[in-house]
DNA sequence: CTAACGATTCGCT
DNA sequence: GCGAATCGTTAGT
């Protein structure tokens, strides 16, 4: 399977992207560790008019700096000191938009994942949740910035469809400083699945 | 230079 | 269910 093409991330419209990334496969390749999952919980953020976004308004930074190049680029911080969280860039240069990858459904490489995880049994622990995700992936801040279509990580098809009717929305999770922009409906997640951080 | 804080997770009660 | 862990980024002095 291809890795998604650059025009897939220059979609203007960062809520149905995050919808649409349902289902896809995330994958990073690591000194020839191949892990993957498929994505089962995401996020938008917009850089307009959102104050749950990090870019917001134009706030350019050194760490947001990446946000405002054309989409199809790693977005990778480290949240509370421990955690790095994995976001997709998307929408053209100087727009800046992301989605936040909250949790997957392992495919790839499970016993790398445990591993690199301490774990030593297969279950929701290993990947769900914007951080657990990130460790099983092999992902921290050297990704940042990293091209989506290139050999490091990737996101491909792939045989799983999600319907309209299979997404779940909900409001986003840990961002109640952005006070009604926190009340947007833009947390998606698959029903019925399990790989999802939180119900 | 300093201080406050976070798009979370884990372990303990 | 609750609180500690832990450090880079950010904005302000």
């Amino acid at each position: 399977m291809q890795p998604l093409p650059l025009s897939y991330y220059q979609n203007d419209d960062v809520v149905f992207l995050a919808k649409d990334l349902l289902g896809k496969k995330l994958c990073t390749n690591i000194n020839g560790q191949f892990t993957s999952g498929i994505i089962t919980e995401t996020e938008a953020y917009c850089g307009r008019n959102d104050k749950a976004c990090h870019a917001n308004n134009g706030k350019r930074t050194k760490r947001t700096e990446i946000m405002f190049q054309e989409g199809g680029k790693a977005y990778v911080y480290l949240c509370y000191g421990i955690h790095n969280l994995f976001n997709v860039t998307s929408n053209v240069n100087g727009l800046a938009d992301a989605i936040l990858v909250r949790a997957i459904q392992p495919v790839d490489g499970i016993e790398i994942m445990l591993e690199r995880r301490n774990k030593s049994k297969l279950d929701k622990t290993l990947s769900s949740g914007p951080g657990t995700l990130s460790q099983a992936l092999g992902i921290d801040r050297n990704f940042y910035g990293l091209d989506l279509t290139g050999h490091d990580i990737w996101i491909e098809n792939s045989t799983t469809k999600i319907a309209h009717s299979e997404i779940v929305e909900s409001t986003r999770i840990g961002v109640d400083y952005a006070g009604e922009d926190a009340l947007r409906p833009w947390r998606f997640y698959i029903k019925n699945s399990i790989w999802v951080s939180k119900l």
